[in-house]
DNA sequence: GCCGTTTTCGGCCCGACTGTTTTCAGTCG
């Protein structure tokens, strides 16, 4: 095995242009110069094919949206150099830590510059310091309040790093949603934002209302039992800390205003961005107020933000509709390419959670799960499924319990008879296989043989190096028995990250080999990610997504998978597990 | 710095709120 050349990966590579766009601003730069390197770094981001790889085949790195002359000069100089020589010199300028202060509520480039200029604070911890000795609010354009403040969003950001993962923000938010719904005057209530687009983590929650008492429903929503502390709360806006620490804001719309504010608060910033540029080409203004015809005959500066004929606004597609669009779906919302996908009239048919004929990954109390082989089975049957793969862990994994051999032909003497009493539904024998470190498989070949789907993964090792991580998968993925690569990058979010390996290599051999990679649908793994989905999709490797359950409870989880399916531009055919029994089993041959 | 069924130059999304102000800059979403 070799270790292969350590490439900067693409969101080193985001980052950097990121970085240099938020000097830039500290620097007091022309502002659409800063947008340039932010949407460079965008594009580079949720890009599926390594910069490296573009730049090794020769490809036009102009071709990227966003990416200029500039640009692509940046990121051939990270990929051949490993070096941004516009980032280094602007650091000798400007401390880069200072980026670290922009993201604390209060404080954007102006003030972060003033800070150093005038103080020399330099990093948090310096900002805390001179906060507390109370020299913040002495300067110019700050006070008492701003310092405060600061001081606050530095306690925050020490007691919670990250942001909510997706499931958890649906724990806190369901009871919110419900007390508000209680009150009578509250027509409507959604969540938007982030949330709305089901990116994986959220950072805050944004809710959208129609009420007919504002003032009084903005009083229900600040009395909520579990707000922990009211950060503003006025007419139409208000904002809540919850005792979990999860920000919540409320904005109360009129009818009218509905769809276009849903649209607006939906996001991305990005999509909206691009959203209005094509609604300002056809003489439209969009707002959270409503699509308006724009009289050219006034002066934009001066003009009423209100003024002109509405003609959209009520619900989201009249918006979409005002534009010359199709509705589009919340999780494609990102800019990238669905609006020019929607002009086109090709905006994928997502797959959806009813799409979907089986769970192809979960576990019994035969290793680590807490329910029977029986409950299992029943609990795929009520969900609808034609077929559900038992997934229980090999030997090597002891502490999960995991089955050898011998263990596992016991195994299948318990699903032929649970299987001879439940005609309803297709049980696929299968395991959960141990990928060990040489990239051997971690059960006999004859019985892997007579699986009828064999899942594959790592569940050890995971600092090994790039080169070697790689060598491992595909050595496992050459194995003639294998089906499925279960959670590729093993990464757990907000507390393991991915482990280091070429995934555009493993993809290709996956292609070659015919074996499908799993959207690991627990929503604290999410792997592989939406980007790298993505990815997937364009070389033609086929996905599957599971649940990973532990438990009955869990096979519902399989909707964070779909979603984030969705998010990667996923239709039904794309997706293994949304086959007829008859044709899966072809498949797996 | 990027980009073009109005444009290769002159644009680049939109509005609210807060705090520090005496008419508005800065921040935020």
């Amino acid at each position: 095995m070799t270790q292969g050349p350590s490439y900067v990966e693409n969101d080193e590579i985001a980052r950097r242009l990121m970085d240099v766009g938020l000097l830039l601003q500290i620097q007091g730069a022309n502002p659409f110069r800063v947008r340039a390197y932010e949407n460079a770094a965008r594009t580079v981001e949720t890009h599926a094919t390594p910069m490296h790889a573009l730049v090794e085949a020769g490809a036009d790195l102009t071709d990227l949206p966003a990416v200029g002359k500039d640009m692509a000069r940046h990121i051939h100089e990270m990929v051949t150099t490993g070096h941004l020589s516009v980032l280094d010199e602007l650091s000798k300028e400007i401390p880069r830590t200072l980026i670290d202060m922009i993201r604390l509520p209060g404080v954007g480039p102006k003030r972060a510059k003033k800070l150093w200029q005038s103080l020399g604070v330099q990093t948090i911890e310096q900002l805390e310091a001179v906060a507390q000795a109370g020299a913040v609010q002495e300067l110019e354009g700050f006070g008492l309040k701003t310092e405060q403040r600061i001081l606050q969003g530095i306690a925050n950001l020490k007691q919670r790093q990250g942001r909510f993962k997706l499931s958890d923000a649906d724990a806190l938010i369901g009871p919110l949603l419900a007390h508000l719904r209680a009150h009578p005057g509250v027509q409507r209530v959604e969540v938007a934002g982030s949330y709305r687009r089901r990116v994986e983590t959220v950072g805050d929650i944004d809710l959208l209302a129609i009420a007919d008492d504002a003032e009084s429903v903005m009083d229900h929503f600040t009395t909520f039992p579990r707000v922990k502390r009211v950060e503003k709360s006025g007419g139409t806006r208000g904002t809540v800390i919850l005792s979990s620490d999860l920000q919540v804001d409320l904005r109360i719309v009129p009818a009218e205003s509905y769809g276009a504010a849903l649209q607006y608060f939906t996001g991305s910033k990005a999509h909206n961005v691009k959203f209005r540029t094509k609604a300002v080409a056809r003489g439209l203004r969009v707002s959270e107020y409503g699509v308006f015809e724009v009289d050219p005959d006034q002066d934009p500066e001066t003009a009423d933000p209100r003024s002109g004929r509405r003609v959209a606004g009520d619900t989201e597609a009249s918006v979409y509709a005002a534009v010359g669009l199709p509705w589009i779906p919340a999780e494609l919302r990102e800019d990238r390419g669905e609006i020019a996908a929607a002009e086109r009239g090709t905006l994928p048919s997502l797959v959806t959670v009813g799409a979907m004929r089986g769970d192809l990954q979960m576990h019994s109390t035969w290793s680590d799960g807490k329910h029977s082989i029986e409950e299992m089975l029943v609990g795929c049957a009520a969900r609808g499924y034609e077929y559900f793969a038992l997934t229980d862990h090999s030997k090597s994994l002891a502490m999960t319990g995991g089955l050898d051999e011998v263990a596992l032909r016991e195994q299948w003497r318990e699903i032929d008879d649970v299987t001879a009493r439940h005609p309803e539904i297709r049980l696929l024998r299968s395991m959960e296989i141990d990928i060990l470190r040489d990239g051997s498989l971690d059960l006999a070949d004859e019985m892997i043989a007579q699986l009828d789907i064999a899942v594959v993964s790592i569940h050890s090792l995971f600092d090994l190096p790039s080169g070697t991580q790689t060598a491992r998968i595909v050595k496992a993925l050459e194995h003639a028995g294998v089906h499925v690569l279960a959670h590729p990058t093993g990464r757990l979010i907000n507390r393991r990250e991915p482990i280091a390996f070429d995934l555009d290599a493993v993809l290709q051999c996956a292609k070659a080999h015919n074996v499908a990679v799993e959207l690991n649908a627990h929503p604290n793994r999410l792997d592989l990610k939406d980007t790298q989905v993505v990815l997937a999709r364009e070389m033609g490797v086929r996905v599957v997504i599971s649940t990973d359950a532990h438990r009955v409870e869990e096979l519902d989880l399989m909707r964070y998978g779909v979603e984030q399916a969705r998010r990667a531009w996923l239709e039904p055919a794309h997706v293994l597990n949304t086959l007829p029994l008859p044709a899966l089993l072809a498949t797996l041959g």
